[in-house]
RNA sequence: GGGGCCGUAGUCUAGCUUGGUAUGAUACUAGCCUGGGGUGCUAGAGGUCGCCGGUUCAAGUCCGGCCGGCCCCA
């Protein structure tokens, strides 16, 4: 009869539906009265505060540091760059009024902030002495979305980080794209369990205005792709429009090199792809917002001061380990209400104590990715939640990489290409490296280059499309 | 980009064809009962029927526009 309260679709029968009502269920996010822009509850930003911070430390470990910029750009600097202005101005939103007073010099609202930080860069940039400078942004872009709007995948603000780095050298520049791409590699497998494959994008799908963009691809339990992440080397495609020059040691004036990339709220959404089931919500360890609750079970006011006092003393001894811990000592709901509800939103851990298990010096254990329970000793609490914890984590990871794997195929052949490409799959494929193939691709299947891995192969084999000499094997896949 | 569907209490929903200010469940509050997987009883409270306009004596219901959401196909 509460068959509503929970998720009321089967992940592999409405895919689309069952994300939906998980976003909305367990409470991570809701619609906004703005077609397109969602409200991130606690529950949800907390998982993206969890990402956040593990990423940050990893930046200022590095050498980055913090910086704030504001929302607003004027339509006279972000068109300095032509084609980055052409490729973002049909999603932005412009702001014409202050007031009933029209702007003559039509603001934007920011869809990214190239063009805004190195108009500041030039004015703070002189010497050699000042670089490399590397600044990241933490704050949230705005790009209008007209049709198929998703919360975390396709809103029309996300929240994000935005690294802008100017450096001496070209071969300096590009070692900072790799380096950030490695760590964003990094924290997503380590941090959300999701395996990624890093490589460039093609002509056509990199970042306008950029020399050439890396990204890291995730395939989804759909086989469609989603973009992880990017790193983009600029060149010196826009220190020359936005003047960031800067006198070397020869006292000889040379416009700097530099580098962007970005992670957004969208590594949420492939988390809850990735990683939940028919209950619910299914969290890795580490960005878990609750890692641990217990839920105490007891029958008279004895049993509940009894079990409610070794709850709170299990609860103290986990703490001191870092961990985030929940008892969860509403009386108005009963035990089964209960795990049924942190199922939901996908707790990694649960213990159930009761008087049955105070009698044997010992709670209930149940693991949330395969729902086993086993029980626990008292003295072996400590150990046992923390390695359980890992071994979740790596479960997740495990079995995402098998997903991955399962779905990726080496097809050489365009016929098979197109019915592999029905069923959902990342398509190894030797391609030309002409566009005009990529557009045949996208016409003919939606399919496009995801990316072309960094170990891609050329087998001296001919294009998947056109048959000429391919120049390289790339990713092709449909994606979010 | 193309095509369907939907909007009534926190949530889900009946009513709409054949106009007369609204049904039930759940959640909520109080008191009981119960408690190892969403299971009970009694009472209470909860509504601009998405918004704007039109038709009408009268609109949740009919008509138009707008806003918002979902699903499917590319």
């Amino acid at each position: 009869m509460s068959k509503e309260i929970g998720i009321t679709v089967k992940k592999n029968e409405n895919f689309s539906e069952w994300y939906t009502q998980i976003v909305l269920k367990a409470q991570l996010a809701d619609y906004a009265p703005v077609k397109g822009l969602i409200v991130l509850r606690p529950y949800g930003y907390s998982i993206w505060e969890s990402l956040k911070s593990s990423l940050d430390q990893k930046l200022k470990a590095t050498g980055h540091e913090n910086g704030f910029l504001p929302v607003l750009i004027p339509e006279s600097l972000l068109s300095k760059e032509s084609a980055h202005f052409a490729g973002f101005t049909p999603e932005v939103f412009w702001v014409t009024h202050s007031g009933d007073t029209e702007i003559g010099d039509r603001l934007a609202l920011r869809p990214t902030s190239e063009a805004l930080a190195y108009s500041m860069y030039s004015k703070w940039i002189k010497s050699w002495r000042d670089l490399p400078m590397k600044i990241n942004f933490w704050n949230s872009a705005l790009r209008a979305e007209i049709k198929a709007t998703k919360p975390f995948l396709r809103t029309s603000e996300f929240l994000w980080q935005e690294g802008h780095t100017v450096h001496t050298t070209k071969e300096e520049a590009e070692e900072e794209v790799m380096s950030i791409l490695d760590m964003y590699k990094k924290t997503v497998e380590e941090e959300l369990a999701i395996p990624v494959i890093t490589g460039k994008k093609s002509e056509k799908e990199k970042f306008v205005g950029a020399v050439y963009t890396t990204t890291m691809e995730s395939i989804m339990p759909d086989g469609k792709a989603l973009q992880m992440g990017t790193s983009h080397f600029l060149g010196q495609n826009f220190s020359k429009p936005f003047d960031v020059k800067f006198l070397d040691k020869q006292n000889v004036e040379t416009f700097a090199w530099q580098t962007s990339w970005g992670v957004s709220w969208r590594l949420i959404g492939a988390l809850i792809m990735l990683h939940g089931d028919d209950k619910g919500l299914v969290l890795p360890p580490r960005v878990a917002p609750i890692q641990v609750v217990i839920v105490p079970i007891y029958y008279s006011p004895t049993d509940r001061d009894a079990v409610l006092s070794k709850a709170l003393e299990i609860k103290e001894t986990l703490t001191k380990h870092n961990l985030r811990v929940h008892t969860d000592a509403r009386d108005e709901v009963t035990p089964g209400y209960k795990f049924n509800d942190w199922e939901m939103k996908g707790v990694p851990l649960r213990i159930e104590i009761g008087p049955k298990d105070l009698a044997k010096g010992k709670t209930v254990l149940v693991r949330r990715d395969t729902l086993k329970k086993m029980d626990l000793a008292f003295e072996n609490t400590e150990e046992g939640v923390l390695s359980m914890l890992n071994e979740i984590q790596q479960g997740l990871f495990e079995s995402a990489k098998n997903l991955l794997k399962e779905k990726t195929k080496n097809v050489t052949d365009y016929e098979e290409f197109k019915s592999e490409m029905e069923k959902g799959a990342f398509l190894n494929s030797p391609w030309c490296g002409e566009t005009k193939c990529e557009e045949i691709i996208k016409e003919s299947t939606g399919a496009d280059i995801r990316v072309i891995p960094f170990d891609a192969k050329n087998e001296g084999s001919t294009c998947i499309v056109c048959k000429n000499p391919s120049k390289t094997n790339a990713i092709f896949a449909r994606s979010y």
